[in-house]
DNA sequence: AGTTGTGAACTTATTCACAGCC
DNA sequence: GGCTGTGAATAAGTTCACAACT
């Protein structure tokens, strides 16, 4: 679904006020049945003949998909890979906001990352009473379940995970993973053997 | 199959000379008979009653995703995601390492990141005389098929895409798409509705 | 006994194709 | 005429369960 709302982003922006299912599927590069039947699972949102109205249907799916509200998160870990996230700005049409940022090193803390604070780790265990139920983990592999249990004690509900492992968690808290190396590993395959082996 | 590699590397490392596919799949979070099934695609590598040598299994899967010799990527891109991608450590397990390093921005070039010095984009069109066929796409949204259109010509093969779009390339490119606010747009659905709603 | 490789059963996802509505 | 929503058909992926092997 969130590719879709990304889509009607780009429709609305252009000034349309309707998309068809095959256009707005085009614009995502799958088929149209596809996407009507996504739809359908959650209800009927078009009118046939038509389309669908690009913002009402961005709104419905932000409901459906609970982005209809502005939502903080918790990054952890602000190396590298932390502070690049603290810099992209790709979250903001989907509302969601950095809002909390923690870190082990000493030296690190209080310094500011983009106006936000850098936290002592061990400062993160009431997240939820400052509204945050969602956390980015870029930590090392050797800390992340460590401090993927401490998310969940800090009432964290949903965990964007970075680090190359399965994190165990309780079956009411959602992970989702983002393996670099393991996307990148893929590709070679597709490449003729032994072109461009180096050495 | 990269998964069951990590895995094996993790087996490897340990010490152990032998692993079963219900070990090895309960590392990488799947069925045992998954993991079979997915190797026999390829061939028997296993040996009925015992399980699998881990060193040669790692090698057989190497060879068979094209792992099995080191290769070189160029990446695009020197914003604040490239730079904490050339410090990442996590691509030298697979073989696999930045050689390339390529920006618009005049201010950047010929200034070195982890001893990689930054060339002028233009330069980038015979990737493939220096055995280079892969390439990470770090840029911004609006630069990126542009780009892809250039890596391409270049020689390029294999793309990693960070930017949120749907690259056209010719069929026998692959590209693989990393789409962050994406992945972090699908956590909300999971959590309460409107639970951490700020504002 | 322990483990592989695999056909068969099951489940899930995708695509087709068309009735019904605008 | 154009487009949606959806049942039916197809395809793809997963899991089971067991014969064959060490």
């Amino acid at each position: 679904m969130p590719v879709y709302l990304r889509g009607l982003h780009f429709f609305t922006e252009q000034g349309h006020k309707r998309v068809s299912s095959k256009k707005l599927a085009e614009s995502v590069n799958i088929k149209p049945a596809q996407m009507r039947k996504d739809l359908s699972y959650f209800g009927d949102f078009g009118t046939p003949g038509v389309g669908y109205d690009t913002k009402k249907l961005a709104e419905q799916i932000r409901s459906i998909i609970h982005l209809n509200v502005p939502r903080k998160a918790a990054l952890v870990g602000c190396g590298n890979l932390g502070q690049a996230l603290m810099k992209y700005t790709g979250f903001d049409s989907f509302g969601l906001k950095i809002a909390a940022l923690f870190d082990k090193d000493k030296r690190k803390i209080g310094r500011l990352v983009q106006n936000c604070k850098i936290e002592d780790i061990r400062k993160i265990s009431a997240l939820s009473k400052r509204g945050i139920f969602l956390a980015i983990l870029a930590v090392p592999l050797c800390a992340a379940q460590e401090i993927a249990d401490k998310l969940v004690q800090a009432g964290v509900q949903g965990i964007l995970n970075f680090a190359p492992c399965q994190l165990r968690v309780p079956r009411n808290t959602k992970v989702i993973n983002i393996d670099i190396a393991l996307d990148f590993a893929r590709l070679p395959y597709y490449l003729p053997k032994n072109i461009g082996a180096s050495e």
